[in-house]
DNA sequence: ATGTACAAGATTTTT
DNA sequence: TCTTGTACAT
C-alpha cells in the first residue's frame, strides 16, 4: 500500500501536463517526440523529466538524491522493467536490495505490473540479509559452515550468549546477555569481527572479556553450525577478500545493482556492496593482502574501509586461485571481463532514521567519492502532500545543519493547514484523536488511510484502550511478529532439532516444554559437557542418558525425548512434512500443554499452531520450509479489511497515507530525551529527521498533538511542547484546541506566546528519573568499565574449575577416551576410583564409595 | 522442579 | 503501571 497506491494518483496527475515529458531529448524534433511519447513503455509512462532520467540513465554509477514522496522506489522499479526490456541484463543478472523483505515483495508485485506479467526469476531482488545468506549458503564451506547452517535470531543468540557468560562467571544481572548481544550486532554492523573490536570496547567486562566472548560466541556458532544475522552480511565480506575467485563470480555476474534507503545501510552493508560493485581489478580492493584463509579469518579490514591507501597491486591473470569456484548454479555465465558497475543508489540524507542502529549517513555523502564519476541525480518534485504539509515539513528539516539540503516543491494544492493541538493529558488527546477519526470516517474517509504515528510503542496502548472502547476497528503495525510468538517459536524449535540434531538452541527451547521434570540443573549438565566435548547438546544428551550422571528420573525422560526424535526423523522420510509436524506436536505434548491451558490466550495460541501447519504447505519438504523461515520470517496480512494503522515512526516509513496523526510532540518524548543524552546534537538531528519523516507520511492532513501531561510509567509528568513545534512555519500551521473538551483550554502560555514557550516551562521540566539513570550510558560507550569482573570469591569459585577444563579441552577432543583401564581417577561427585572398562569417551569406574558407575570421561580428572 | 512473591526497570528495530 | 526476571519456599 506504500508507494504503490500512489502509482496511479501520480500518472493521472501528471498526465495533465505536458511540460512533464522529455522534451529535451536531444534527438527528439516534434513528430519524432511525439511518436516515441506514444510508444512510451508502462514502466515509463508518466515519469517526469527527472526520474526519466534516474531510470534511463544506465550506465555507470547513480545517485539518486531524492526527498519525501518524489517517486524513488518508482524509479528503482521502473529502471529494472528499463533494464529488462532494453535486453541489458537478464534477471539474474539485476541484483537488488531493499531495506525490509515487505520493500522487496512489493517491488516484485509492482515490477509484475509494469511488465504486464509476473515476475519469474529475479532470485536477487530482496534484503541484504536474505541474499548475504543465499550466497552464504553457496559458499558454505568457504567459511567453515555446512551449507544447511540455521539462523539464530535475536532470543537464540541471547540465550547462547547467557551460557557463556555464566560459563564465564559472569553474572548476568550485572552484564545482561541481551547487553553483550547488542554489543556484538553493532560490531557486526560495522563489520568487525572478534580481533578487529577496539581494545577500548573488547575491555567492557573488564580485562578485554567483551572481545574473548565475542570470540568464544563465534567458535560455537561455527559448532553448532549457525550464523546470526549480522554473519550473514560478515561471513560474506569475508568469504569474498578471502576468495577473489568467487569474489569476480559475483561481480561479473550482477551487471547492475540497486540499492534502496542508501541513507540507512550500516558499515558492514557498504563494505559488502562496494565489493560487488567494484569497478578496479585491483588487489587491494579484491584480494586480501594477508594470504587467503592465513589467520583463521581475521581479516585486516583497513585496507576496505580506509581511504584506499593500500597498494594499487593489479591482480595479474596469474594471481593465486587459493580456491575453486564451487561447481553448482553459481559458475554459469561468468565472463573473465568485469564489466563497468551500474550502480544506483536511491536515498534521501534526510530520512536517515536508523543512526542508532548503526546507520551510517556518510555513505550516502561518499557516494561520488566510492563511485568515481558518479552521476548523482535529485528528484525534488514531491507527487505526496499537499503544499502546506511539505512546507511544514521542509521548514522543519532545515532546522538541521548537517544535510545535503533539497527544496522540495509540489504542484499540489495547498490543502489544509498542518494542525497542532495541545491536550490536557495523554487520554484526553487519545480522546481527541478517536472522535477526529470518527468524524473523517463520516465525511467518507477510508480508515485505511489513516494512520497514527508514534514515537514509542508504549503510546500505542492508550490508543488501542480507546479504539476498542469506540469499536473502531485498527492494526497494530511493526508488533509482535507472528514467527515471534512463543507458541510459534517453540514448535519451529522441534521441527529444527528433527532437521538438524545439533541445533542446540532449538533443543534447549524444547527440552522441557512442555513440562517434563528435565529442569536447569540437568540442562546445566548437559550444557557443560557439550562444551567441553565441542559437541552438541543434543549429542551430550544421548551420551549421559547412557550413564549415572543423572538421577533415574531425568535420565529416563531424557532418553525417552532422544527416543521420540530418532522417532520423527524416521517418520520426516516418509511422511509429508505437514503430517509429521502434526504429529510432533501430538506426541510430544505440546498441543496438549495449551489445550490445558485456562489463559485467555491459549485458544488464539492454538489457531497461530493451525497456521503455521498450513504455511507449511507451500513448501516442498521440512528443510525448504526452514531455510525460508530463517531468513523471511514474515507473514502477509490476512485480508485487508478497512481499519486505522497505528504504527511507530520507524515502521512508517516508506508508507503513505491521507491522514497522519501525530500525538506526543512533547520534549523528553519527542525528541526523546535519551536521544538528546546519548548522541546530543547528533541525536537531535536525527529525532527532527524521525518528525519530518513523520510529517511527510500524510498526503492530504498532518495532525500533530501534544499533551500537556503524561503518564510515564504509572507516574505522571508535566510535559513541554516540543521544540520541533516551535520550528514549524507559523503560515502552514493552525492552531487548534483539543476537542475532547475537559481541560485544556489554551490559555496558559501556549496560545500566546504559539510555541516559544520552551524557556518558561523548561525550569518545570524535570527529567523522569528512569531517563536520567539511562544517561550516562552511551552506546558503545563502556569502555570506562574496566573493572574486572569476578574479584569476589564466588565468582572465583565458578571459575577455578575452567582452568582445568580448559586443559581438558586440549587433551580429549577426540572421540576416545585417552585414559586406560585402571587409571585412578576424581570425579566431582563420586569421588576417587579406578577405571575398570572403556567404551569410547564413557568410562566404568569403580568408584571407591559409591560402587560402579558408567560416565563420560569429561566429568572426571587424574588422581 | 516448580510455583510464587517481590524488585527493578521500562526508545526506536530489520534481518 | 505493568512486565519481566530473580530469589525463595514448597
Amino acid at each position: 500500500m506504500t508507494e504503490l497506491s500512489k502509482l496511479p494518483r501520480q500518472e493521472s496527475r501528471q498526465d495533465l501536463s505536458h511540460h512533464d515529458l522529455p522534451d529535451h531529448q536531444p534527438m527528439a524534433g516534434g513528430i519524432a517526440a511525439r511518436a516515441r511519447a506514444a510508444a512510451t513503455p508502462p514502466y515509463l509512462a508518466g515519469l517526469n523529466p527527472e526520474q526519466r532520467e534516474a531510470v534511463e540513465t544506465l550506465d555507470g554509477p547513480v545517485l539518486v538524491l531524492a526527498g519525501a514522496g518524489t517517486g524513488k522506489t518508482r524509479v528503482l522499479t521502473s529502471r529494472i522493467a528499463h533494464i529488462l526490456s532494453t535486453g541489458r541484463a537478464r534477471p539474474h543478472e539485476i541484483l537488488s536490495v531493499t531495506f525490509t523483505n515487505k520493500a522487496a515483495r512489493e517491488m516484485k508485485h509492482r515490477l509484475g505490473q509494469m511488465l504486464g506479467h509476473a515476475v519469474e526469476g529475479m532470485p536477487w531482488l530482496g534484503t541484504f540479509h536474505s541474499i548475504g545468506g543465499r550466497i552464504l549458503r553457496v559458499h558454505a564451506e568457504l567459511v567453515q559452515l555446512k551449507s544447511n547452517f540455521t539462523v539464530l535470531d535475536v532470543d537464540d543468540q541471547v540465550r547462547l550468549l547467557k551460557q557463556l557468560l555464566q560459563a564465564d562467571g559472569i553474572d548476568d544481572k550485572r552484564w545482561p546477555a541481551r547487553m553483550l548481544a547488542g554489543l556484538i550486532d553493532g560490531w557486526k554492523n560495522r563489520g568487525l569481527t572478534p580481533s578487529q573490536v577496539p581494545s577500548g570496547e573488547a575491555a567492557v567486562f573488564g580485562n578485554g572479556r567483551g572481545g574473548k566472548l565475542y570470540t568464544a560466541y563465534q567458535e560455537r556458532l561455527k559448532t553448532l553450525n549457525a550464523a546470526d544475522f549480522g554473519d550473514l552480511l560478515l561471513e560474506n565480506i569475508r568469504l569474498f577478500r578471502e576468495n577473489p575467485d568467487v569474489l569476480r563470480g559475483y561481480q561479473n555476474r550482477f551487471k547492475y545493482i540497486l540499492v534502496d534507503e542508501y541513507q540507512d545501510t550500516n558499515v558492514a552493508q557498504y563494505l559488502w556492496l562496494r565489493l560487488l560493485a567494484q569497478t578496479s581489478t585491483r588487489a587491494s580492493d579484491v584480494a586480501p593482502l594477508t594470504s587467503p584463509r592465513s589467520s583463521r579469518g581475521e581479516v585486516d579490514m583497513q585496507s576496505m574501509s580506509g581511504e584506499g591507501q593500500a597498494t594499487d597491486t593489479v591482480l595479474s591473470d596469474s594471481a593465486p586461485h587459493p580456491t575453486p569456484l564451487p561447481a553448482g548454479g553459481e559458475r554459469e555465465n561468468v565472463p573473465q571481463i568485469s564489466a563497468p558497475k551500474n550502480i544506483c543508489c536511491v536515498g534521501d540524507d534526510d530520512q536517515s532514521i536508523y543512526g542508532w542502529r548503526g546507520a551510517e549517513v556518510d555513505n550516502i555523502l561518499r557516494f561520488d567519492h566510492d563511485f568515481p564519476g558518479a552521476k548523482v541525480i535529485r528528484l525534488e518534485r514531491n507527487y505526496r502532500s499537499t503544499g502546506h504539509i511539505l512546507a511544514a515539513a521542509s521548514h522543519l528539516i532545515a532546522h538541521n545543519e548537517s544535510r545535503l539540503g533539497k527544496t522540495l516543491r509540489t504542484e499540489d494544492v495547498e490543502g489544509e493547514k498542518v494542525t497542532v493541538t495541545g491536550a490536557w493529558d495523554s487520554e484526553e488527546e487519545a480522546r481527541a484523536i478517536g472522535e477526529e477519526i470518527e468524524q473523517l470516517q463520516r465525511a467518507g474517509n477510508k480508515l485505511n488511510e489513516v494512520a497514527i504515528l508514534v514515537r514509542a510503542s508504549f503510546q500505542m496502548r492508550e490508543f488501542e484502550d480507546r479504539f476498542v472502547t469506540l469499536g473502531l476497528p485498527y492494526r497494530v503495525i511493526g508488533g509482535p511478529r507472528f514467527y515471534e510468538r512463543a507458541e510459534i517459536r517453540d514448535a519451529l524449535a522441534y521441527l529444527r532439532v528433527i532437521n538438524s540434531p545439533a541445533d542446540d538452541l532449538a533443543f534447549e527451547r524444547i527440552i522441557n516444554v512442555p513440562k517434563r521434570g528435565i529442569g536447569d540443573a540437568t540442562v546445566q549438565l548437559l550444557y557443560d559437557h557439550a562444551r567441553k566435548q565441542r559437541m552438541s547438546l543434543a549429542a551430550a544428551a544421548r551420551a549421559i542418558a547412557d550413564t549415572d550422571e543423572l538421577k533415574p528420573k531425568p535420565r529416563g525422560t531424557l532418553r525417552g525425548l532422544m527416543d521420540n526424535f530418532d522417532r520423527w526423523r524416521m517418520q520426516s522420510q516418509a511422511m509429508p512434512h505437514t503430517e509429521l509436524a502434526e504429529i510432533v506436536l501430538d506426541e510430544s505434548g505440546y498441543t496438549e500443554m495449551w489445550q490445558k491451558d485456562r489463559s485467555a490466550d491459549a485458544a488464539g495460541r492454538l489457531e497461530n499452531l493451525k497456521e503455521l501447519v498450513r504455511s507449511m504447505e507451500e513448501f516442498e519438504n521440512l528443510q525448504g520450509f526452514l531455510e525460508h523461515i530463517s531468513l523471511v520470517m514474515d507473514r502477509d496480512g490476512g485480508p485487508e479489511e478497512d481499519a486505522v494503522s497505528l504504527m511507530t515512526l520507524h515502521s512508517a516509513k516508506g508508507l503513505e497515507f491521507d491522514n497522519v496523526f501525530l500525538p506526543g510532540w512533547e520534549e523528553g518524548l519527542f525528541p526523546h530525551q535519551r536521544a538528546l543524552d546519548e548522541q546530543g546534537r547528533a541525536g537531535l538531528e536525527e529525532e527532527r529527521r524521525l518528525a519530518h519523516v513523520g510529517i511527510t507520511r500524510a498526503r492530504r492532513r498532518a495532525k500533530l498533538y501534544f499533551a500537556t501531561n503524561r503518564r510515564i510509567h504509572g507516574t505522571w509528568s508535566t510535559t513541554v511542547p516540543s521544540r520541533f513545534l516551535d520550528e514549524l512555519p507559523a503560515d502552514n500551521v493552525e492552531i487548534t484546541e483539543s476537542k475532547g473538551g475537559s481541560g485544556w483550554g489554551g490559555s496558559s502560555g501556549y496560545g500566546a506566546s504559539r510555541f516559544d514557550n520552551l524557556e518558561a516551562f523548561g525550569s518545570s521540566y524535570s527529567t523522569p528519573g528512569w531517563q536520567r539513570a539511562q544517561a550516562n550510558r552511551s552506546r558503545g560507550g563502556f569502555n570506562e568499565a574496566g573493572t574486572p569482573y569476578g574479584a569476589g570469591g564466588a565468582s572465583r569459585a565458578r571459575r577455578a574449575p575452567l582452568t582445568i577444563e580448559g586443559e581438558l579441552i586440549a587433551k580429549s577432543t577426540g572421540t576416545t577416551s585417552d585414559y586406560s583401564l585402571g587409571d585412578r581417577v576424581f570425579h566431582q561427585k563420586f569421588g576417587y576410583g579406578r577405571i575398570v572398562k572403556i567404551d569410547g569417551n564413557k568410562l566404568s569406574i569403580a568408584f571407591d564409595k559409591a560402587g560402579e558407575k558408567k560416565v563420560v570421561d569429561s566429568f572426571v580428572q587424574r588422581a
